[in-house]
DNA sequence: ACCAAGTTAGTAATTGGTGACTATCTTAAT
DNA sequence: ATTAAGATAGTCACCAATTACTAACTTGGT
């Protein structure tokens, strides 16, 4: 009858992870700051207090959160830089690769783009200062390589690029937010890069 | 000895724009979501309870704010456009218009997009995607304008240009967050446009 | 192999605090 | 004198964190 659905006891590494998962998907849906920790537990099937046996504090959690992001976006980003065969091939790859991943984790530029990084906390708001302005340089680097090997225009103005991919990332982020899902973000991507693709392609001497 | 302040009494209207005014400067200050009743109080000499005379909900107070920043922002950025001599000029002076207001109004960008974008209210939700979707279409269209004049590629994807331009001001935003101050912001802004705008011009047949 | 002792995850109830909203009184302005 | 804005003092709901206790693993000594 009662078909007791098997309550398995967590080691406090396998919890902590679990916590993490479902902040992100509860962030996803209702928004980083109106996810309580009951809200975390109910969706574990484990009792609001709990939750404290694996984080100190729910701040704790967030950065728990940002580093696992962090981490993840580290590997799958640099991965696909690491098989391009030149900086806007590389550019390019980080790009889809970053797309790719946001389709899969569409809580992820919610909680890093403006969220979180108005909070005084600054221990949040460094780590994710430290992701953002990170990713901008290792964007901004591959253009100044691609300058040099003349792949693009070489007035570019490089850090002013890179400032324009990520607001591309998050225009994506905010039209998929807008209409409809993942799909049209995938579909969108892909007509938009070409534009910005162009607007660092040698120019011709007029700006 | 005690120099009291002359303390005067506001009629309803008034005092609706001036709760208005100092939710839009602690917004900037503290983030949309921890900007209290009490919070909003303190910024007028006021006593808490006594907002609740001139707005029914605190919710009612973000529509009013959203209403305004709609309302300046049509007036502002319509001027800007109504002055150019061509699609493409309207761009410009469009987006130079929108960064000298975010300029004076830091919290206006990180009031429309994210934040209040997640909520489940509907009403504002709705309000905000029509802003921000009637901006896109206004941007789209002037493109296509630009095309019909062919002042940019004809095979130019007008919608993704125009997720594009919106990135772009977010990102500069979002920059100006993390570094700096305004005048980072306009000075930014004349450097990422450029490139934009060679993004959109006339390709060489390939994409 | 066994089991008592120790450890750790989970529960239930509670606490201290905060925030939106309200009912009633007070006072300034016409 | 009337009335609308403001003050005062609440109520109610919610939330992070804590505490006292229990159930379930783990382990070391026999």
């Amino acid at each position: 009858m009662n078909q007791e659905v098997v309550k398995r006891r967590l080691s406090s590494e396998e919890r902590q992870s679990e916590i993490i998962r479902v902040s992100i998907e509860l962030a996803a849906e209702k928004g980083v700051d109106s996810v309580t920790t009951q809200d975390m537990a109910d969706a574990m099937q484990l009792t609001q207090g709990s939750i404290f046996r694996h984080f100190a504090t729910k701040d704790d959690i967030w950065v728990a959160v940002v580093v696992w992001i962090r981490d993840r976006m580290m590997k799958v980003v640099g991965k696909a830089a690491a098989e391009a065969s030149d900086p806007l091939d590389a550019i390019e790859r980080m790009f889809n690769a970053h797309i790719a991943f946001i389709g899969k984790h569409p809580a992820i530029p919610r909680l890093l783009f403006s969220e979180l990084l108005h909070k005084k906390n600054s221990k949040l708001r460094q780590l994710i200062e430290g992701i953002i302005s990170g990713y901008e340089a290792k964007i901004a680097g591959l253009l100044d390589e691609a300058k040099a090997q003349s792949l693009v225009s070489a007035d570019l103005d490089s850090q002013s690029a890179a400032v324009l991919y990520i607001g591309m990332i998050q225009g994506l982020v905010m039209q998929s937010t807008i209409f409809g899902g993942k799909r049209a973000l995938q579909q969108q991507a892909e007509k938009t890069f070409p534009i910005f693709l162009h607007g660092i392609k040698t120019r011709s001497s007029s700006i």
